[in-house]
DNA sequence: TACTAGCAGTCGAGTCTACCGACTGCTAAT
DNA sequence: ATTAGCAGTCGGTAGACTCGACTGCTAGTA
């Protein structure tokens, strides 16, 4: 076995081991536990080797060394198998496939829940972004009326999604003319997305118009900017102790993680980039900076429509995680395409 | 000046001190802060009476005192004012104000920012119980085919609350079928709440009434156990070092608010017997034992529709927080009412 | 050249001690 | 009834010390 083929073996041996004890390692214990027979002194040799490269790090004099980011991306690149879903291991696929045989309701609460089954299976935060509305076809719209002067927009996407916006209207807008403006918006939307933006459809009539661009204008603004985030286990963070060290960066994270904007931007960079593991620093959110992202797109008919993620310490079991956004955004997207 | 009243005003002095400073109060610390006129050994021989009495305990023997669950009840009830609203302070009263006069969306999004506000002004985590869908009108019915048997149900409701759920039915299901359900159940359901149970109504197609039947039992089966609580400013309690001294029990209470259906029926049964503050131990739920809660229920039209509340550790500013509920839940029932 | 054994050195973490200071409780005086 | 003053209690901090877990290095071996 050549050094570095051995160097490489020792870095994973640090990792894994320090997945597990959240510890430093100590050459000792990589010469126990990662199945060379080489005596510590030669891992010590090695550690240094891999040290001056940056795969690791000593936090002290007289500590064991801990993996950095490098470190851990080198680990994940090399070692971890992300198509290896044996890695969830028997208990945690039952699980998942119970799940998706259950019955569910329309998607935003199928992705909610989908969040808390990934923030079981893997203990950490889940993250699931949903499909974007632009992809899907409108398959109904109404026009409500609520009470003088307002009247709720609905549109009901194939994906079954819906989308709603309240409308302030001329309190005297007779019912006629929302029932004109409704039968306008629905052949001027059905089977179309909500993405193309609102072009202008006389009717003939001024408030019908005036309404039916209000809607318009209304469902498309939201459709546009929001593909919600829906978060699982939330409390795992907290529970974090030894990770996030301080409270202050976990209180910090439930508080980018209520905001949802970061977080759907990073995600949908990162996903762009082709990138499903994100480690500490690469990302370029400072509050981040000690946390790991692992992701994986979910498909609906081929298309990529949305993605799933775990967000864990960096000292997280990248195996694991892997196979589990794997498991579960396959079953999701299947049961999504039906 | 009585020497009861003297006690009640040290007790307060202790509260409001230790809720400043968040360590046990001395007795040198009362004497110079009550505005009484006594001396410290005073003011240490009423404090050994208010902790023979249960209101104050001590740490440890030579410390100052912290007042117990129920030093907070005796202050409440004695010395905070829930009509106070100017105990808001000019800056916050304007935020409220403000918020309520901007635009805002369907009732959903309206509740969540609500306790995203309700959280930002007192600094604590905020919950906002809905109005329960069961006194709301239907406005609206759709049954919208989404793929080969799937349909999705939705009511609309006179609050501007959007109910669906998804139905699997049988895929050879044809177009008119669905139509004709569809025209019945809004025959059924219309300007009725969803309360009521369902009722068999046959239009002479089996398949049709099978439909009918189904959406009825679904929309029902949801507006009875579905009063949704929207949790804002989840972060602060990580937040609270202090506090909620161990990591632990910051985590478990994110999962309480993230499990929701404990605390919306703690609030319920509270609200039901009229308390509007819960202390420490006075609810039996194990997890709160540290927190308090401060609830104002909020009305429509004179009904009361719900509630909003701040939780916080039992050591908060009970002042500041009646009058932040009382504040928001008056604006936003007469935002509601309009 | 590649590896190993062994030793010296480093440093964190835990323990012990002593001490300071912040309180209280009590007593005696007003 | 109130107060002043004093003695006693105890938590918290700082310093000294030890222990043990490491590493780095050097010299020796295959």
């Amino acid at each position: 076995m050549g050094v570095d083929e051995r160097r490489g073996a020792v870095l994973r041996a640090i990792v894994e081991e320090h997945i597990q004890t959240a510890a430093p390692v100590s050459s000792q214990a990589v010469a126990r536990a990662s199945g060379l027979s080489v005596s510590s002194a030669t891992v010590r040799n090695d550690m240094t080797a891999l040290e001056r490269d940056g795969y690791v790090s000593q936090p002290h004099t007289s500590a064991g060394r801990v993996p950095t980011d490098r470190g851990y991306r080198y680990f994940v690149d090399r070692f971890a198998d992300p198509s290896a879903i044996e890695g969830l291991g028997i208990n945690h696929q039952r699980a998942v496939s119970e799940f998706f045989r259950g019955t569910h309701n329309a998607l935003e609460e199928l992705l909610h829940e989908t969040s808390g089954l990934l923030a079981r299976i893997t203990q950490h935060a889940a993250v699931v972004v949903g499909p974007p509305a632009e992809s899907a076809r409108v398959r109904r719209v109404d026009l409500v009326p609520l009470q003088q002067g307002q009247v709720l927009a609905i549109a009901v996407l194939s994906n079954g999604a819906v989308e709603r916006e309240l409308l302030d209207v001329d309190p005297d807008l007779s019912i006629e003319s929302i029932l004109a403006a409704e039968r306008a918006l629905a052949s001027l939307l059905n089977d179309s997305t909500l993405h193309s933006p609102p072009m202008p459809s006389p009717t003939g009539d001024a408030a019908t118009d005036a309404l039916v661009n209000a809607a318009h204008v209304a469902l498309h603004r939201r459709a546009e900017h929001a593909d919600p985030l829906y978060v699982g286990g939330a409390s795992r963070i907290a529970q974090e102790q030894d990770a996030f060290a301080t409270t202050r960066t976990a209180a910090t994270l439930l508080e980018l993680l209520e905001q949802q904007v970061v977080v759907v931007s990073l995600v949908r960079d990162l996903l762009e980039s082709g990138v499903t593991v994100s480690i500490g620093a690469e990302h370029s959110i400072d509050e981040l900076r000690d946390c790991s992202l692992v992701l994986a797109p979910y498909r609906i008919e081929g298309e990529v429509a949305g993605t799933v993620g775990v967000l864990g310490p960096t000292r997280m079991d990248y195996q694991h995680a892997l196979a589990a956004v794997a498991t579960v955004s396959q079953q999701l997207g299947s049961l999504l395409s039906k």
